[in-house]
DNA sequence: CATTGTGAACTCATTCACAGCG
DNA sequence: CGCTGTGAATGAGTTCACAATG
């Protein structure tokens, strides 16, 4: 499908954004919508947004914009969203347990099938969703035997590359990492993190350092009066 | 304490990785690292580590390496790090009550001093963690008085907008987003966006894209089952 | 004639390669 | 001699500006 060979990483998350703002735009009731439209919500430059586009193919009407609907489903099948994706969360701890519930999965066709843990506390019961949890030694059978395509990691760091063997025996080759830690996988793997505390970091960082300036038209700011006992 | 004046968001985000990692050295019981070991634990190049270090200073000795300790610190201080921030968690649901107990946030000085939810069933009760749960009208005055510095939302995306206009008005100009919205906020405000579902969007594109190859030696894979019944 | 699609210009980020130094 | 620090070279991604067109 892809038109051109080399897509931005960059592309591919916004794609993502714009589905969901498109999503939105049909709900409203728009049959149309411009790029400039579509990236003022999405909040990228109108050129960014035609780009991202003509790398998969010609979706415009010039002079009018893009079909809210089709753009939509051209979108899907570029990223292949365009059906269910089954899932297996490993680490049925208080974020796990909250993620196998979480709305934003299921509503966009990521359905939980199998949940593990490897506490015998919780091996056995049922998670509130129904879900039977599972010891992890019966991950490669239960990946198997329900189809789980994609391994979602919220165990503690210390456990996480130790999974993430287990999901690569199991022939899982696409892994959500919700642990702090790099794992380490082969080529045939894939990897998204998504590090909460790395991204507090960079939040702090800019606060600290970009944001001062700005804060010098605020009477009274935290920051302003910390500054000032040095 | 930049040497330099444009630094990019990559390096920071790169930093607090090199931060984690020099944790697990030091408890490992090493004393030094050079920035080819340092790089390989972290999976970049070691000139990487290198110019993402040189923006800040000369932390280094040539011929030996980076003192673990030290570089820690300096690090730590870059980052603003080196120190606690207060957290507002916005949405107590599944999520935001998984987040605030999580290890990773106090573990590294982010300590979450208020909860606000807007259901009457759970304003007034106590979250787990012992933190009482706020009436989100109370944000503003409960900011003040918490010192909240940093709010996070854990809200659905219909309600991350209202909260983010409650966040600003209460002068809380850190965001840290979990909802899958982009929230529109003025410039002297910072969000970090951190959204499953673009995730796993991404992941699921490379997996059916780029990872097509790579299967070609697997005996008996899914994909190619499915790419043969077109 | 408004809006798309896109080469060319530009900005930003990574990697190379080696001089500088402990 | 080994490893850091960094200018120069390369590569990637974004924005501009305008020709193409429904």
């Amino acid at each position: 499908m892809p038109k051109s060979g080399k897509i931005p990483k960059a592309t591919i998350t916004r794609l993502s954004i714009y589905d969901r703002q498109l999503e939105l735009l049909e709900f409203d009731g728009y049959r149309v919508v411009s790029s400039e439209k579509l990236a003022w919500l999405c909040q990228v430059n109108s050129a960014q947004v035609r780009k991202d586009l003509g790398y998969f193919g010609e979706f415009g009407i010039r002079g009018v914009g893009y079909d809210v609907i089709d753009l939509q489903a051209q979108i899907k099948e570029i990223l292949a969203i365009n059906r269910n994706w089954n899932l297996g969360m490993v680490g049925i701890g208080k974020l796990g347990s909250a993620l196998i519930q979480h709305h934003n999965f299921s509503a966009r066709g990521f359905k939980c099938v199998a949940a593990f843990d490897n506490a015998p506390d919780k091996i056995g019961k049922r998670h509130p969703s129904g879900l039977m949890i599972r010891n992890i030694d019966e991950l490669r059978e239960a990946v198997r035997e329900l189809d789980v395509e994609i391994g979602v990691i919220t165990t503690p760091a210390s456990a996480a590359q130790r999974v993430a063997d287990l999901l690569l025996e199991a022939h899982v080759n696409a892994i959500l990492n919700f642990s702090p830690t790099r794992i380490r996988v082969p080529e045939c793997c894939l990897v998204e993190h998504i590090d909460f505390t790395v991204m507090l970091d960079v939040l702090v960082y800019k606060f600290h350092h970009e944001a001062r300036g700005m804060l010098a038209d605020r009477a009274m700011s935290r920051i302003a009066i910390e500054e000032q006992a040095h």
